[in-house]
DNA sequence: TCCCCTATCTATAATTC
DNA sequence: TGAATTATAGATAGGGG
């Protein structure tokens, strides 16, 4: 891709690999755009930069909204199980340590000013934790029966 | 890109538009490769063809992992609030509705022999549904103070 | 960072098999 | 469908400001 053939290799340098990975993400968003406007194929794409830094295209349609639903809905998910404070332990202790780690994340990400855009990766990774014990936890209580009934495709 | 320049806009003629979206599809596909082995950016790719079937490429990284985690943590908020019998009216007759439409659909997808790659995209358009309306149901239960505490970034 | 430039590489529209 | 083939449009590495 101009000038000098380039392997598909990890960059190591971490000034042209910030650099060559902007270009390439405008590109590939680009591509995404292309995609959707003229198949109208519903497409998302996520990426997080090597910093840390979140980009995003998703087409008005139905897996757009299911992928922008995703962190709202962990998030609400969290609030839920953090609101049956009646119910069982909710392995608390885990989540405080969590907790230390996300704040000590959060502050080395870098915000983009265009907030509509951006989700932390550490407030992901803190819902998905939160999430993956939740679910264990449902397992337990529930067993897969329905759960296959209802998501399992007839395949 | 070959032959004649091409205008963004949506090709009507389904079959070219078909044979088309093959190609960029995996075009698209590869870039996304290209772009989290050189930079070792965390990329989620899905894509709907017009013909409704999914490719995707995720990275192994933590963005991937939660995509991957949506439909599935969708689906077991599903069989959560089922669970909850006990509780208040869940809007049975709603779900209903959405049963029904969700099985009409779910015969008009294609299935793609990969398994791990697929979700229908009726199945996931079934849990947002109800996930929306959980969530509405939850916002009531509770107020929006701490869910402001638990996610928003502090820009 | 971001934009510009240009040589070169890559993707792909149109076509044939 | 799908796999090659070209010719051309588009993407981009390296460099400078």
């Amino acid at each position: 891709m101009g000038r000098k053939r380039l392997l598909i290799k990890r960059i190591d340098n971490p000034c042209s690999r910030q650099i060559a990975y902007s270009k390439r993400g405008k590109g590939i968003l680009k591509k995404a755009t292309e995609l959707s406007t003229l198949y109208g194929a519903d497409v998302a794409l996520l990426m997080f930069s090597p910093t840390g830094r979140l980009t995003s295209y998703t087409h008005k349609g139905r897996v757009s909204q299911i992928v922008k639903l995703t962190v709202w809905s962990l998030s609400v998910f969290l609030l839920y199980f953090r609101h049956l404070d009646n119910e069982e332990a909710l392995e608390r202790k885990p989540c405080e340590l969590n907790r230390k780690k996300y704040e000590a994340q959060e502050k080395m990400w870098s915000y983009s000013p265009d907030v509509s855009n951006i989700y932390l990766i550490a407030e992901a990774q803190h819902h998905q934790q939160f999430v993956t014990k939740a679910i264990q936890r449902i397992e337990k209580l529930k067993k897969t029966k329905l759960l296959e009934k209802e998501t399992s495709p007839s395949l």
